[in-house]
DNA sequence: ATGGTTGCTTAGCAA
């Protein structure tokens, strides 16, 4: 009996498109909704030892600032700065020790409105030359009710903190749980999921002029026609039948995003016992000059 | 069949 081998034509068919990308001389951000800091530490140091991204924001940390653990991750290699919360939200962006200590680090959108959820944390890593934001956007709940109001209204005052705090021709990302996705391709069936908080023509109007600040959609730019999720429900197995959908995003202005290399989606992170419903994205940048 | 899972907090909310 003849063993079936793979053939350079049968190997080029599973990866159309192209080769891999030479990641010489790039760095890599990543973004994860890790839902509990606490309940993902195992997984998140494991991760970090594995893939070492040179910056990495987290959402849903769920943890207070006073419990935050900076020096532990420190003993890992990493700077680690945080907007926490008791028991909900909760942001962060961890960046390695080489690349310099943050700076001008801002928490929330600071417009004067009660900063009561903390969802927003940016700052300056001084060894890229490059300003970070992890962010996580307000979920909504159902069309219609008081937290879809302060969704859209939220994304208003995000756009709005863009105009004031950020300027679109210096590198910048912008990463996180913007609990949207992009258009219907981003969702495994457009049917079940029309009119929802993620895919409502409001919501995804919001997106858009967020991204008409000037940012471009990694992940979309490097797989233009790709069914790549990054959350799967907890529920009725929806991981193993894939039934996902696109809401982590890594946004980038344009001197950013042209030097975008690669973006992927680390399913393995979702696979296994106790995983986060959320799986890290994942992108590698050409190093800025300077 | 009007469910289902997880986390935070402990009965109900949020996602």
């Amino acid at each position: 009996m003849a063993v079936q081998r793979p053939t350079a034509a049968s190997a080029s068919s599973e990866r159309p498109s192209n080769s891999e990308p030479d990641l010489s001389g790039t760095f890599m951000i990543a973004t994860w909704n890790v839902n509990s800091l606490r309940m993902r530490w195992d997984r998140l140091t494991a991760w970090l030892a594995d893939k070492r991204p040179d910056v990495l924001c987290l959402q849903e940390i769920k943890i207070q600032d006073a419990d935050f653990p900076a020096l532990e991750l420190h003993g890992v290699g990493y700077h680690a700065i945080a907007h926490g919360q008791k028991t909900y939200n909760g942001v962060a962006i961890l960046s390695r020790i080489e690349h310099g200590s943050p700076i001008d680090v801002q928490c929330g959108l600071k417009d004067g409105d009660p900063d009561t959820e903390a969802r927003l944390i940016a700052a300056t890593i001084p060894g890229l030359s490059l300003r970070v934001a992890s962010v996580y956007v307000p979920n909504g709940q159902v069309v219609g009710a008081d937290k879809w109001t302060y969704k859209l209204r939220w994304l208003q005052r995000f756009r709005s903190y863009l105009d004031r705090e950020l300027r679109p021709d210096q590198p910048i990302a912008l990463c996180g749980d913007y609990n949207i996705a992009p258009a219907d391709h981003d969702v495994h069936d457009p049917e079940v999921w029309r009119d929802t908080v993620i895919c409502h023509p409001d919501a995804r109007a919001a997106l858009q002029t967020l991204c008409e600040f000037g940012l471009i959609d990694t992940l979309r730019r490097v797989h233009p026609d790709g069914r790549i999720f990054t959350y799967w429900d907890y529920r009725g197995l929806s991981f193993p039948k894939n039934l996902g959908i696109r809401i982590d995003h890594i946004l980038a202005t344009a001197p950013l995003g042209e030097r975008c290399r690669k973006v992927e989606v680390d399913r393995q992170a979702r696979k296994g016992e106790k995983p986060s419903d959320h799986a890290p994205v994942q992108a590698w940048f050409s190093r800025i000059p300077g």
